[in-house]
DNA sequence: CGCCCATGGTTCAGTCAACGAACCGAAAGA
DNA sequence: TCTTTCGGTTCGTTGACTGAACCATGGGCG
């Protein structure tokens, strides 16, 4: 949303957390690091975001405390973008919103399904596990392609690897 | 977050709803619709948002089907803007997106509690009453203010309204 | 050594949306 | 008639996003 910052005189927590996440693409890249994309190039190849755009949201996020920027070579020195705990605590801001996009802005229905993986169970909206009854941490859900994973308009290498079934969080390469 | 229109390249229900929900200051018009805000003035004069653009998120939540826009008065002929099913059931976005900003980007302390207005408990961070453990919709929950609420920066009278316990979704005025 | 490539950026000119102040029109009230 | 309220629209300015080009570091290879 290229969300300016200016919601200062809404202090409110809801309006701090929207200064935040709501800009434009930020919660698109938790989205995909939830998916296990953690390289600026897979960020940029599965977003289409502008370079300038991709750095500053990474920065702004790993200043918050969602992202953590994590060494994963020396030589040459790279870094990889993987979410922290307080990052991970937004799957309960993304699942719904994802529920409710299904329910009401798709037609060939979800593109992607969420299950408990230990149970094999697909997610309630709830995000509880439709076997276990438990609320389900991401790191215990698998994303499976579903019916509307059909018309993938994309070809890149995050689309490519994600057409399989996958464990959140883990990396994707 | 002024997002852009262009994610259509990011074919997914989350993606979707970021177009809808996620432009600047949309999500703060639903959460104000929560509160019991439904006229045009009132938006305004609790949200400082410039006039054209709150008539044209008006329009888009309308179409979208996320408020209803309902005449009030025939003479003057005046209309307001109520949450319809769909837009309730944002509910299950809005919460935990408060209660992580409460978390993480809260000095003070939360500025609203909300409660199940029937057990007279605060609810849980699943979203579910601490005593009947029921998943609570918001027709049933009471906002109050909490311990964040001491220093108001604004004094509107959506503000002044909302410094006594309110049921959500009842009209403020 | 010299060349090319991969990765992860920065720079910069153009565009488009948000901002905010002014204006507008219908209706009611004094 | 004059003023106020409500719900907008218009419009010039500002600022963020866009996209293409450029850059820096460090391999790998002949």
């Amino acid at each position: 949303m290229a969300l300016g910052k200016n919601y200062e005189r809404q202090d409110c927590s809801f309006a701090r957390a929207l200064e935040l996440l709501g800009e434009r693409w930020t919660l698109l890249l938790v989205r995909d690091a939830f998916y296990g994309v953690r390289r600026y190039a897979d960020f940029l190849a599965h977003l289409d975001i502008p370079r300038a755009v991709l750095a500053e949201r990474l920065r702004t996020l790993t200043e918050a405390g969602v992202l953590a920027r994590q060494r994963y070579s020396d030589n040459p020195p790279r870094h990889e973008y993987v979410l922290t705990a307080r990052g991970r605590e937004l799957w309960s801001v993304f699942f719904p919103l994802v529920q409710w996009g299904d329910r009401h802005l798709s037609t060939i229905g979800p593109r992607r399904l969420f299950a408990h993986a230990t149970c094999d169970t697909l997610l309630e909206p709830t995000g509880t596990c439709g076997r276990c009854g438990r609320l389900v941490p991401p790191e215990e859900i698998e994303v499976r392609p579903g019916p509307g994973a059909q018309s993938d308009l994309r070809d890149d290498p995050v689309t490519q690897a994600l057409r399989t079934p996958r464990r959140l969080l883990e990396p994707l390469f």
